[in-house]
DNA sequence: CCGGATGCTGCAAACCTTTGCAGTTGAAGT
DNA sequence: ACTTCAACTGCAAAGGTTTGCAGCATCCGG
């Protein structure tokens, strides 16, 4: 039922090569010729197929972004931005989510493999040796982790974590809980990382939880080991654990920041709008977005892959340049950090104060603290 | 680079079109000869291609979804029921964003037709005479939306709207505000009619406010309107917009629920983490994507498009079935609802009181009222 | 020993488009 | 008038797959 090429060819009396011209390079199609068919293409609703057109180009104008979990509000800023910069340059987005399982993240893969010029690979939780592997059958790029030879976006969680643990010890915090998040995940290894060097920089006393599952479940869960830790301050793998955190505390009768402070990572929207709005390390999620994209494409449209004629010459290990990029974090300054209970930590059985206001910062801009670096 | 079919052809020593049943009708080919394919194209990690099976099928086993706002947390539970649906049945499904634009809409829509067997319109904000128009190019399901003629899945917010209602006016309300949602947004119309002949039923007073951005700024940017209103109760849109005007309440010095009640719409998760707990009116937002996709699936296994052969025959107003879903609603009272203050609304000099404790009504399981019919 | 059924495989067309090459036309240059 | 060139257009192959049809053995009943 869809008008196809012939079908134009047909009405405008040219031949279908003539039609193709028109669309794909117009400036080869004398002017009059081309409004002709240009009309009946109209006429027609003809669009061309762009899956018959990737056959023989070999590039679909698609991208896949494959996602550990779209309901992370982690995310959709990451994914708005991909799909914003990606439409700029007449590419289209396929969103997959996997829900954090590693396996279907390979199927994904595989699935999207034909369909797409390349893949945005975001926040993985399968093994380097399997990306690697991965990549040898579609462009790759990869979000939120380090992958020697592939090019890789990341965010500078190392020193967000510094500066938050920075700030925690400047609060007078001496005994402090670090919520991982889960298993195979390498910002949470990042985060572990720094967190040990500063706690221990600081004649602070660490102590992990984890790993776990990254949802306001997750840090709810923590909250009974957390008290039972006795620490007075916490630092979680992301907002949501947070979050969830916070609530179990309180449920437990621990009040946020005035027992515990409580400190994130992500600076989801929904941060600034918890009670107490959460402290927490910003990371450049639409700019990672954005980033990933522009590199996909730009090493992409160098190598366009199954190109007609040269066959199979070479280009298998082109030196391509495998850049790799690491944005800013900043600490942002909100209301679930305070200085550490003069008193020490709350035990089990600490009595409920009568709560006070929330805000300790003042409700102007949210202090910033900033730190991270550009490296390539 | 990639092994093709005739690439495992030649090297397990058979013909293609063997290669090709050995895939897609097993039992066609003798179990011996299949092993050896099998074994050919797992060496040679040989994955089908699906878009030139697709150029021959008609089938493409991906569907479209395409979303008006991923950044709202209402949608991705929808995202994520109807991907694991569609997954389930072999299907792939590609998320597209609009960021609320009807112009985006169309684009996407015709985007997406040659690369999809059916497309997932969630809350459309173009006309309806469009609609049927672009479903004439690819197979549509509009989800929160009804369209004549087209398979449709709405939730029942008339109902949910007529519970919050009740429930506002049990609780002595006669001054509500409704915060309308976007232009074009058929479930913003619903709930004005509903809350409309509620409003008149129960001898309450109903101010409109709006069309707004669908969310919390577009709702804390009401919260002086709200004020001037001098009403007791508002019902949003939406609980982001809820949660906006909750905010933008409380920078005014008014409190929730005991200077004004709030109700939402949708039931986000978002809604239990904010203090207070919105009261709200819970949609089922992954049934609706799980109900969406079968309905595609199902009108859309039948009649394949571009079958082969039969060329150009009939099918083009077949009988189909054109259900029309409406999914059930909840009202989940929780904190942001109270009764109506003994002394009226205050005014805009109103004095900010000393913040009591924010919980009424316990800790325990929200108080639940049903409403809400199944049509077809 | 023959007719036919059965089980498997090969052949080739078709899906819709792009693109290198060659052909046509007309104008410009010499 | 003849070549050269440019501008345009047609031809046909190619891309990877599916599928109706036909061919070939083999096996069974008679």
């Amino acid at each position: 039922m869809p008008a196809t090429i012939r079908d134009v060819a047909r009405a405008s009396g040219v031949h279908i090569s003539t039609v193709s011209r028109t669309f794909s390079a117009p400036h080869l199609v004398n002017p009059e010729t081309r409004g002709r068919v240009l009309a009946c293409a109209e006429e027609l609703g003809y669009r061309p197929n762009r899956a018959a057109r990737a056959l023989i180009t070999g590039r679909t104008h698609n991208i896949g972004l494959i996602i550990a979990d779209i309901a992370n509000p982690f995310f959709p800023p990451l994914i708005k931005a991909a799909e914003s910069q990606a439409r700029q340059r007449d590419y289209h987005v396929f969103v997959a989510d996997t829900n954090e399982d590693p396996i279907a993240e390979e199927e994904l893969v595989h699935a999207l493999a034909k369909q797409v010029d390349g893949v945005l690979l975001c926040s993985p939780r399968m093994s380097n040796s399997l990306i690697e592997q991965l990549s040898r059958e579609v462009p790759l790029v990869v979000i939120n982790r380090q992958v020697t030879g592939l090019p890789c976006v990341t965010m500078d969680v190392g020193q967000g974590t510094r500066a938050a643990m920075e700030h925690l010890l400047d609060l007078g915090h001496r005994r402090i809980a670090l919520l991982s998040g889960p298993r195979g995940s390498w910002t949470s290894r990042e985060i572990r990382r720094a967190a040990g060097v500063a706690a221990r920089s600081g004649g602070a006393e660490l102590t992990v939880l984890g790993p776990n599952q990254p949802t306001e479940t997750g840090g709810g869960a923590l909250a009974e080991q957390v008290r039972r830790a006795g620490v007075t301050a916490v630092l979680a793998y992301n907002d949501l654990m947070a979050i969830g955190l916070i609530e179990g505390l309180d449920a437990l009768g621990l009040r946020v920041p005035q027992d515990v402070s409580v400190v994130g990572i992500d600076d989801i929207t929904l941060s600034r709008l918890t009670r107490p709005k959460l402290t927490t390390v910003a990371t450049p999620t639409a700019a990672a977005g954005r980033t990933a994209v522009d590199m996909l494409l730009q090493h992409d449209s160098v190598a366009a892959r199954g190109s007609r004629g040269g066959g199979r010459s070479g280009a298998t290990d082109d030196r391509r340049t495998t850049a790799q990029v690491m944005l800013r974090t900043e600490l942002v300054i909100r209301d679930s950090t305070a200085a550490a209970p003069a008193d020490g930590p709350p035990g089990p059985d600490a009595q409920v104060v009568v709560p006070g206001p929330h805000r300790l910062a003042g409700p102007g801009r949210p202090t910033v603290a900033t730190g991270g670096v550009v490296a390539s």
